[in-house]
DNA sequence: ATGTAAATTTTACGCGCGTAAAGTTATTCG
DNA sequence: CGAATAACTTTACGCGCGTAAAATTTACAT
């Protein structure tokens, strides 16, 4: 390898000896030039090692492979876990990604999509902050940039959305709790930073009232994305309080309720189904964690390949030239039984 | 707001009537440039909001403010939590932060570098995989781009190297378990996917040598990052076959220990360090799970702060030209008592 | 051998901005 | 008020590459 340190693709042509455009092309599309070419190319390519600046690539392009993705906290493993998901669709479709977090601020969402702009991205794959999101920002910039909404809808904005249906996925595990004990009540933050906990409660409030029972809504206080702790906190309170209506609590989420489940064993008392407990407990989210508290705790799951596979999909068949009407999908979730309720 | 769209750094300039090449300077250094002209810009700016493409920014410049932020798998919390910190303490000092997961993979993390090159950063903040990383690239990258190594070293590249002590960690754990009761055996996985186990078996040994105990290390198989999982299962099976050679289990890591807490639990085993209790179980990296088991896991805690905050400034002074030689800050580990030892 | 289509090269320009040099205007100070 | 010094403008070029159009070469079939 005699690394003569090549700077740019116009070196490279004229190492190779051959067109800086041809090898340009053959950057594009390596099928797109001879296969003479291709294979000269080829050779210089084990001799020198380049590589094309790809943010100079994006520069002139008509149409880019980048894609954002954006998440509003990525220290929360929900969220990391399908950034990772969407990031390796993204790959084997070809595309790349690049990974945005807001940090839980919607001053800072809008810097990311600032910044996203200058990314020239084909498309952009985007959970918002939901409510707290600066909604004219964020329709000003679908506006300009194709961009699929996931996980939290914000108006009809957008390509389309994609994410979970949080209605069934309440109302399945309200139904569940209420056919197996006690009828719920819904433990929640009163100000959530996350963005599908108003839809919830809501939810619990119709299925609560189909069933026929009447429904205890239990907000805790609380402020920004320390929901463990909050919900710890918020459990012992209202334990000590007796606050809890039922032997059944149905949280918003999963990490509420892994800090209620951590409430409870701090109080000694037992959490699950069997006769020698106490209270169920319940979340919603399928978080990667839920499968490893004590007891398991029980909890309707996104189904995190479905909607990272059809928001994926949507947006890349819309970034190739598929034109359709704005489209809301809503994932059933999954009802995972464990030890918990 | 006026907003006839404007495109570029020229037409902005035109608009305020000021030429380009001072516009230019504003947006580098806004005091740069005459108090009047200030006020100009910024009148044209509430007017017709214009941005500077970053990309674009960075391409001919001799500095960029570019930082890179690179860890292994952006899935863990303890990846998660340090990479959000380290961002924070960029986007504080100036700098623009990109975060990069190498998705576990060492060509993957190859192939994040070479983007990496592109972006032309002023400075990169890398945690390698590790044993499994592509030393030989790793090297190259640190030639050509000022690099901080963080978390986990490998040889002495970079600029220098900022993570734990992992021999203080284990030694100090170590001598905790031993002082309060039965030596502790070692849990950990036969291939650790993870860069910092080898060091931390390593120093286990060291210990109990040093206290005069006889070391046992249980190495359960298992391939890949869910360490949980590995934890549970290989648990059962150590379980199963009474291969704990004492009552005391220090596992490599928090996320291993969360596995066989699990694993405890469902074979109703109880954990803790009261007289009831059969075993203890205690982790290593204070993973902002550990908090929240059950029972609370016992465990010594990276110094988060300290370790990005030393990190972030090693290689912003090295970025403003202050030149030193390689170094290797580790940093202690505080033990966090909690109930499971 | 000849024609034709495809591939390639040449040439030229553009993307959105940084930056250096030289000339011009504005400010400051004695 | 004139000179010295900033600050600014103009001009010109560069970064690393995309892309379009015209000219040339190559490949393949007849």
């Amino acid at each position: 390898m005699a690394d003569d340190k090549i700077r740019n693709m116009e070196e490279f042509a004229r190492m190779s000896g051959i067109s800086r455009p041809t090898v340009s092309k053959y950057f594009n599309d390596p099928a797109s030039v001879r296969a003479s070419t291709r294979t000269r190319i080829e050779a210089a390519l084990e001799q020198y090692d380049y590589r094309p600046n790809i943010y100079a690539m994006n520069q002139n392009r008509k149409l880019t492979k980048n894609v954002g993705v954006v998440v509003p906290l990525l220290s929360d493993p929900y969220f990391a876990e399908i950034a990772r998901n969407l990031e390796q669709r993204c790959i084997a479709a070809g595309y790349r990604p690049t990974l945005f977090s807001s940090h839980g601020d919607p001053a800072f969402e809008v810097e990311v999509l600032e910044t996203l702009r200058s990314l020239k991205p084909a498309g952009v794959l985007l959970a918002p902050l939901g409510r707290a999101s600066d909604r004219k920002a964020l329709e000003k910039f679908c506006e300009d940039v194709p961009t699929l909404i996931f996980d939290s809808s914000v108006d009809e904005i957008g390509l389309a959305f994609v994410g979970s249906d949080n209605f069934q996925f309440t109302a399945h595990i309200t139904d569940y709790l209420c056919r197996t004990g006690e009828p719920p009540c819904f433990f929640e933050m009163k100000t959530p930073a996350n963005p599908n906990a108003h839809r919830r409660r809501q939810s619990y409030l119709n299925a609560m009232e189909e069933f026929g029972h009447s429904p205890d809504v239990i907000s805790v206080e609380g402020e920004g994305w320390g929901f463990e702790e909050i919900g710890r906190l918020g459990g012992h309170e209202v334990l000590d309080q007796g606050r809890f209506s039922t032997n059944t609590i149905l949280c918003s989420n999963d990490r509420l309720a892994i800090g209620l489940l951590t409430a409870c064993y701090e109080k000694n008392i037992r959490v699950g189904r069997g006769d020698d407990c106490a209270i169920r407990v319940a979340g919603q989210d399928g978080h990667p964690h839920s499968r490893y508290t004590c007891p398991p705790l029980t909890t309707i799951s996104h189904n995190y390949d479905a909607v990272s596979q059809t928001a994926a999909e949507a947006l890349f068949t819309a970034i190739e030239g598929q034109v359709s009407p704005w489209k809301s999908t809503r994932l059933e979730g999954k009802l995972i039984l464990r030890d918990s309720a």
